[in-house]
DNA sequence: ATTTACTTGCAAGTCTTTTGCATTTGTGAT
DNA sequence: ATCACAAATGCAAAAGACTTGCAAGTAAAT
């Protein structure tokens, strides 16, 4: 999936917050990586393009999530990652060792899914997101 | 599920760790909760009842979890939670805000999961836990 | 009982994330 | 364009989660 700079902007602009120029430079950047992205990471990459301080990341990572736009998944590392939001389920595996993450195709857990989903509503009041994620040691790790 | 004193002990003497009080405090803790346990709660229920320190907890709980006793799980929330292992998987349903966790019965997941897993091997190089989670808000927070 | 490797307590340190406050900047109305 | 105001930012400090070094204690095999 890419995004066109008009589109990010659109996101933001769409949602309530205001564009600011870090703002939509940190949606740049999760938007650009295919998989989650750590915050560490990110911070570290924005530096070297931006002047910008590490409570202006953290502070947009939480507005951007609270409307929406980016996900935040946590894999057991101590910290937080982040990827863009979308409507399908994408299943993932996970290195346990060096983090990384793959993307799997598994469409033939939609309908399971979606059914969990519908039960969860009920039990619970409302289900927001789902994941299915499988952890393990990559080809590299193992 | 019920584990006695005794079965418990087995555990850890049949992993290699020694079976010390501590050890087998944290661990007695975690398997009598039905849920998955912050480690802030498990430290402030163990000073309770005895005189242990967070940094024997911390190593502990990364101990068990790597002989495969019990199972780590970040929900996005900061900080770790921990069960015990458990082969059936398991599919949870979390609040995003007070952090319930609810377990949900759905077998019918198993059959996909199992596909998945294989997938994930062939793919990744093993695939050793996996995860079906829901979240959303629960009746009290939404 | 002795030995040895594993455990623990304590204190300090690291890493991740948050917060208070003064200043700056988008954005909608004038 | 300019104004006004809420939203966003930088900086520095702090809070929260977790780890580590080291000396002393302990489980368990011999």
């Amino acid at each position: 999936m890419k995004y066109t700079e008009t589109e990010l902007v659109n996101y933001i602009k769409d949602s309530g917050l205001k564009n600011t120029e870090h703002r939509l430079a940190i949606l740049t950047r999760i938007s650009k990586v295919k998989q989650p992205i750590a915050v560490h990471k990110l911070i570290e990459d924005l530096k070297k393009k931006y002047d910008i301080d590490q409570a202006t990341v953290y502070r947009n990572l939480t507005s951007l999530e609270e409307v929406g736009i980016i996900t935040r998944s946590d894999y057991n590392h101590g910290h937080a990652h982040y990827e863009m939001s979308s409507d399908e389920v994408v299943h993932k595996i996970i290195c346990s060792n060096c983090e990384t993450i793959e993307k799997i195709n598994a469409s033939y857990f939609d309908e399971s899914l979606k059914k969990l989903i519908k039960k969860s509503k009920k039990f619970f009041g409302s289900a927001t997101k789902s994941s299915v994620d499988i952890y393990g040691l990559c080809k590299s790790c193992a």
